[in-house]
DNA sequence: CTCATTTCGTTGGATATACAACATATTCGT
DNA sequence: ACGAATATGTTGTATATCCAACGAAATGAG
């Protein structure tokens, strides 16, 4: 077990837990580890969830089937990211997804009901503990509430608009960088590359904003 | 405060916690109750939160003022529902968004540092509160990636599909109804009513589905 | 029952999008 | 510096969407 610890350190679960904290934690938590190849389910579509998986080597795949019977990447969970706990927080829910290891990995498991039921020994850390994980389940429900304010815009102008203003009112700067290149901008606001590509030109022409890659300084 | 504990029994909060013990949390979580008049704002955009609101009686409004100045309502929370707790969760956003009373309402207030901190009484109840709150986060996050997977399809009949086949699948059955009318499915999807409407015929007429109101059968 | 209101389906025209195909620009390894 | 691979911009066309307007059907109140 030991010579995980140093990788559970600097993760989404136990950021801000002191390292001999966290192998008693790990104990009271009842942590197992487990190893996979690449390609190996982890979580499958239909069961009934009670763990977070916390990935300490390697990567996973959250995919799903789509009723054209496509599978597609949902998210991506590398080295210290989580998966799963979305599910594992609501026992009446069975996965509508699957994970799969994006490659040879260690995923370590935490049972959801002892990570919520505190244990006497240590109370501080335990809170921190769940702090983190409220965290995570937060911060994705913020990015998820985000991107669906732009994809429900009708126009690829004004998803284009409703994304860039908010990521600079975000940065409190009309001079800002976005974390995509055009595809991926693409892919987030569920339009064509290209038609985006041409209407980003368009605004540029407009005078409402200027780019240099991923660069965008908005006007006015 | 006693008057209110009748309400927080029947809620998101404090749902399989027994009465008496609720009453000695509130006071121990440092509860405060606040009465609104109609359109005041609660919280207000730009803010940093630290509690949760739970709607006493009621309801408010969370909304948001778009890039061209538009305020649309993003949801609402009823009597027993809880708002703010996403922002509350993670201290380095400030609100995106506002809340706004509806109607003449009545919010208590807890802060999310004394929720997540557990007190020495009563720790198998505080389990249980934290537990809600996981199960709330965890919850709209499920909800808010299904509607995200259906509006990322391009064309409405995708939409439509992607929709009308999960709801089946989450059913388990090929019949089912959904808890929409036309127009609330159209913006649920993001798509013009009258374009979504067509295109269900459509779907009707190619053997696909059949419907009446709002109760639908997916054939084969 | 009747009338008013809401919901739902239908149509046509202006506009926007997806898609494919290609041109240009950039990045990266050697 | 060079070419290969990738990323980005451009264009044309078929198709899909939005929008507005309207009629039919369902709902609800009196």
């Amino acid at each position: 077990m030991k010579n995980f610890i140093n990788l559970t350190k600097n993760n989404q679960l136990f950021s801000g837990i002191e390292e001999k904290e966290i192998e008693a934690m790990l104990k009271c938590l009842n942590a197992k580890i487990k190893s996979y190849d690449k390609n190996q389910y982890i979580y499958r579509f239909g069961e009934n969830i009670s763990s977070v998986g916390l990935v300490l080597c390697g990567s996973v795949y959250l995919v799903k089937d789509d009723f054209l019977g496509n599978q597609t990447i949902l998210s991506e969970a590398g080295v210290g990211q989580i998966f799963g706990e979305t599910y594992a927080c609501v026992p009446a829910e069975t996965l509508e997804v699957s994970i799969i290891t994006a490659e040879a990995s260690e995923v370590m498991f935490l049972d959801i009901q002892r990570i919520m039921n505190v244990c006497s020994s240590t109370c501080v850390f335990h809170a921190r503990l769940i702090r983190n994980l409220l965290s995570v389940l937060a911060e994705k429900n913020l990015n998820l509430t985000r991107k669906m304010l732009h994809m429900s815009q009708r126009t690829t102008r004004e998803k284009l608009l409703s994304y860039l203003s908010a990521e600079a009112q975000r940065n409190c700067s009309t001079v800002f960088k976005i974390p995509f290149n055009r595809q991926q901008l693409a892919d987030y606001l569920a339009v064509d590359r290209s038609a985006m590509s041409n209407e980003l030109c368009k605004l540029r022409d407009d005078g409402i904003l200027s780019f240099n890659k991923n660069c965008f300084k908005l006007n006015e």
